[in-house]
DNA sequence: GCATATTCAATTGCGAACAATTAAATGTGA
DNA sequence: TCACATTTAATTGTTCGCAATTGAATATGC
């Protein structure tokens, strides 16, 4: 009864969802480190490079709206990306304001590297892909209404 | 086609469901912060006083298992709430390795400001309680598999 | 009882994450 | 043109998050 009342109580969901949200992305990240490792990149460096392969020579800008990242976290990070050699960073000729961002040899090479990255994730999660499909559409939905919540 | 398969395609399939859970993290740390601002708790802070509202006197231990957090994160952040004058540490005299965290008056007084903490995310969502509720279970289902990978 | 292993918290160092501010470049209106 | 607003990165300061180490207390095996 009181059971049951809790797990209905909305104020605690409000929590609960908040919670499985938040432990879940730090078992991920726990779950990516290892592989990760190997390649000399953390989770949001991987994250940045993932953005990069798909499409080089960016501003700084259009990778913070991929990831929902401030210059605030890019800065650093891509200026530690560069000092590793995978990234180079220069100011636009066109918009002085702006840095592009565009991969080395090393840091286009590394993708290969990476194939291998995102395996045994899947194997681990006991789903099915269609129920990890949805299951990311929804998460993916409810991102965005809290970030069209933020935005007023 | 190349749209269908890359939805498909395990690879992706991975890493988006990783960025998904990642981003919403943030996304729900964006939508509870101001309203935290408003108790001079992060949510890291807020999320080990619920622990202590439900239950008090524990050990650092017992709050980084609910928590998932080890004591590098905790020991820090259990100062900082005690400066704050909302926690007391007290080694136990029974096990002197232990830390026992208790609330203080202040500590337990601050449950009643928290109560309309979670509010806005249920309304913001667009869902029905039950389809948060089935949501925060697959969530949690998966972040327990991923924990158990982890724990080999 | 004593050496060894385990447990627990604290510490250190590094990398996010973000708010708030700064500074420079660009765009706009009068 | 010139004042003003906007855009974009960078900087600073605070807080997490975790790996690795340390040190102390307790438990275990012999």
């Amino acid at each position: 009864m009181s059971r049951k009342l809790s797990t209905l109580d909305p104020q605690r969901l409000d929590n609960q969802i908040c919670f499985a949200v938040y432990s879940a992305a730090h078992a991920f990240n726990r779950v990516y480190k290892p592989l990760l490792d190997r390649l000399g990149l953390t989770y949001p460096q991987y994250l940045v490079m993932l953005v990069l392969w798909e499409r080089d020579d960016v501003p700084v800008k259009d990778i913070g709206e991929k990831l929902f990242l401030d210059s605030g976290t890019l800065t650093p990070l891509l200026k530690r990306l560069e000092a590793a050699h995978l990234v180079k960073r220069t100011r636009s000729s066109e918009d002085e304001r702006q840095v592009l961002i565009a991969l080395t040899p090393q840091g286009h090479a590394l993708k290969e590297k990476a194939r291998s990255v995102p395996q045994s994730i899947l194997a681990a999660s006991n789903c099915t892909v269609s129920e990890l499909v949805a299951m990311k559409d929804e998460i993916v939905a409810l991102r965005d209404r809290l970030n069209a919540v933020i935005g007023e």
